[in-house]
RNA sequence: GAUUCGUUAGCUCAGUCGGUAGAGCACAACACUUUUAAUGUUGGGGUCCUGGGUUCGAGCCCCAGACGGAUCACCA
């Protein structure tokens, strides 16, 4: 219970205890009648214009009986003026010394009544007549400085802190704000297009028992009432199709999606997708639609459809340049995957010097050789288009070939950012399809999926019209048109190992955990005797340690044994 | 998972050969009525990530671990 306060926390604490001696409430609940806002107030200066503005105090100048200080709040900082003898006409001056320059502080939440002039030298201020504290600030924040020349110093910029602590990485970065501002306006200039072109945004369960749709692992739960396992979705297809059957035209969703493998730059257990299924179209149709959309996106973020991504020079202007998946290895290989056969693929792939085994299918190796060979290369947004069969199991096949289907992925910068087909709609062939996967789940690869999604055939044997979906990974969207390398810069509260909590130990428990960093796991009987603690003392010990989660004593059969944990 | 770098004051970072722990900002006190990274003077503030080891002596050397970053591998 004992938490330690460094000396500006106390500081702080004493400075809250002094202003309620002075009647002043440093949390008040009343409502604070806000008119404007910094930046309405910089763009559109009126002298004189009374305002009534709120937000934290960023910095101090204070210059004896009179004071300049920093006003932010959602828009950015408005400087404010206050003089001693303005806010305190009689003798009493604590209001403004002791109360403004010396319990107030940085981070605290303000409201300034007064009105706007420009200062000696031009800055637009407010002129102080009354103000109000509205929220104290118990901890103080990192402070970023600017300097004459523009140049940060001090700027906030260890990701683990930023990261863990998201609300001050907001408060003092605006730039990570910005991100996040238009990760909004994405989600809005997206809807907005599929709600112009009459589409309709639906949900549909996160809970589900067969996790389908792609191929991942997924996150597995338990639902008590029902005793049956239950798993978190790792994609919305089989949904989203199923109310196409059910007779609706278009319907999307922003769905989070869970996967239960590797996290890296890229990666977040989490993530949001969107897809869209039309009915009565086909991919020829959804990659007009997709460029189209991107151009929107992009321009609704942006303010232009270039893009900036690393020492890339992006461009979502429509048209984008289609390649099929059989060009774009023969132009980066010399190879032709034309009716090859598993063996042949498998050698050209070894011959590549890419890693391959014989669990692989058809499909898989090339999905391999394009990976390794071609994905990489292409900058601009490009479709790669018509896949091989085997690699796509919820897409139809090709019109005019039957070992491809009718697939696009959209490539930017290397990355796979949306993937579309002509929906597989003959349930005949999907149940086929599924029960290949399922063969190939049980020849050992992992990434196709073991159980096979019953209803969903039911739903399609009776009958889904012609469909064409879209899948587009909105982090990753974000990412190029943010520019920023890492998932976790575009997600407000990225996955991390939990904090480690400080336990303080008792001089048992410490006695006790010595010994068993020595010898763990070790006999609970043994460990007890080394400890030479009195049955009292080592009952409160070990009971210490197993709480704090330091150690783990295990029953097996007759014995207990001790270990240590993480 | 592998490699590698990092972890020192609220924040950003120095820390020499192993010898009492440093700076800037922030904080406290005083001065100062239109400042601009405001300024000047003075002062306070440390679990040097954790646990072992070597040593007369460890922020620094050795071992083990935690957390994070980067690269690679795996993976949509």
């Amino acid at each position: 219970m004992s938490i330690q306060l460094s000396e500006q926390e106390i500081q702080r604490r004493q400075s809250l205890e002094k202003l309620r001696d002075l009647g002043i409430e440093p949390y008040p609940a009343a409502l604070y009648p806000v008119d404007a806002l910094s930046k309405d107030i910089k763009q559109n200066f009126e002298d004189q214009k009374k305002v009534c503005i709120a937000g934290r105090i960023m910095s101090f100048r204070i210059m004896g009986k009179a004071s300049f200080a920093e006003i932010q709040d959602s828009e950015g900082r408005i400087q404010i003026y206050i003089n001693r003898d303005e806010i305190c006409p009689t003798e009493d001056k604590t209001l403004y010394n002791d109360v403004f320059k010396k319990l107030l502080d940085i981070g605290d939440f303000i409201g300034v009544k007064g009105y706007l002039f420009k200062t000696q030298v031009g800055e637009i201020s407010v002129h102080v007549e009354e103000f109000t504290l509205l929220s104290k600030s118990l901890k103080p924040l990192p402070l970023p400085k600017t300097d004459s020349e523009g140049k940060v110093h001090d700027a906030f910029v260890d990701p683990e802190l930023r990261y863990r602590q998201r609300y001050v990485d907001l408060v003092v970065n605006p730039q990570v704000k910005e991100v996040f501002i238009k990760r909004t306006k994405l989600f809005s200039a997206m809807r907005n297009f599929f709600n112009d072109a009459g589409y309709m945004e639906v949900e549909t369960p996160i809970l589900q028992s067969i996790a389908g749709g792609a191929a991942a692992k997924p996150f597995m739960t338990h639902h008590n009432a029902l005793d049956i396992p239950l798993y978190m979705r790792i994609a919305n297809e089989l949904y989203l199709k199923r109310l196409i059957c059910g007779g609706f035209d278009g319907v999307y969703e922003f769905s989070k999606n869970f996967r239960n493998e590797g996290m890296d730059r890229t990666h977040n257990p989490e993530f949001t997708a969107m897809e869209i299924y039309v009915a009565y179209k086909d991919y020829n149709w959804m990659m007009e639609f997709t460029e189209k959309l991107l151009e929107h996106c992009a321009l609704a973020v942006n303010g232009t459809t270039e893009a900036t991504f690393g020492e890339h020079k992006i461009d979502f202007k429509a048209p984008y340049k289609r390649v099929t998946m059989r060009q774009a290895i023969l132009d980066f290989t010399g190879f032709d995957i034309k009716g090859k056969s598993e063996d042949e693929l498998r050698k050209a792939a070894l011959d590549m010097g890419i890693d391959v085994n014989d669990t692989m299918g058809v499909g898989k190796l090339i999905d391999e050789i394009f990976g390794e060979k071609c994905e990489g290369n292409y900058i601009q947004p490009t479709f790669i288009i018509d896949y091989p069969k085997e690699m796509s199991p919820l897409c139809k096949a090709h019109r005019e070939d039957p070992s491809l289907t009718e697939r696009f992925e959209l490539m930017v910068c290397g990355k796979e950012i949306a993937n579309a087909y002509s929906e597989l709609n003959d349930p005949i062939d999907q149940r086929e399809r599924f029960e290949e996967q399922v063969r190939l789940s049980e020849k050992g690869d992992d990434e196709a999926g073991g159980l096979i999604d019953q209803d969903f055939l039911r739903a399609l044997e009776y009958g889904m019209p012609p469909t064409s979906g879209l899948g587009i990974g909105m982090d990753r969207l974000v990412m190029f048109l943010t520019n920023n390398p890492a998932i976790q810069e575009v997600l407000f509260f990225p996955q991390m190992r939990p904090e480690k909590k400080a336990v303080a130990l008792s001089d048992e428990e410490k006695l006790v955990l010595g010994i068993l960093k020595s010898k763990a796991p070790m006999e609970l009987a043994t460990l007890k005797d080394q400890s030479a603690l009195s049955g009292k003392k080592w009952d409160a010990a070990i009971k210490g340690l197993t709480k704090a989660g330091v150690a783990k004593v295990v029953k097996e059969g007759e014995s207990l044994r001790v270990e240590l944990l993480g």
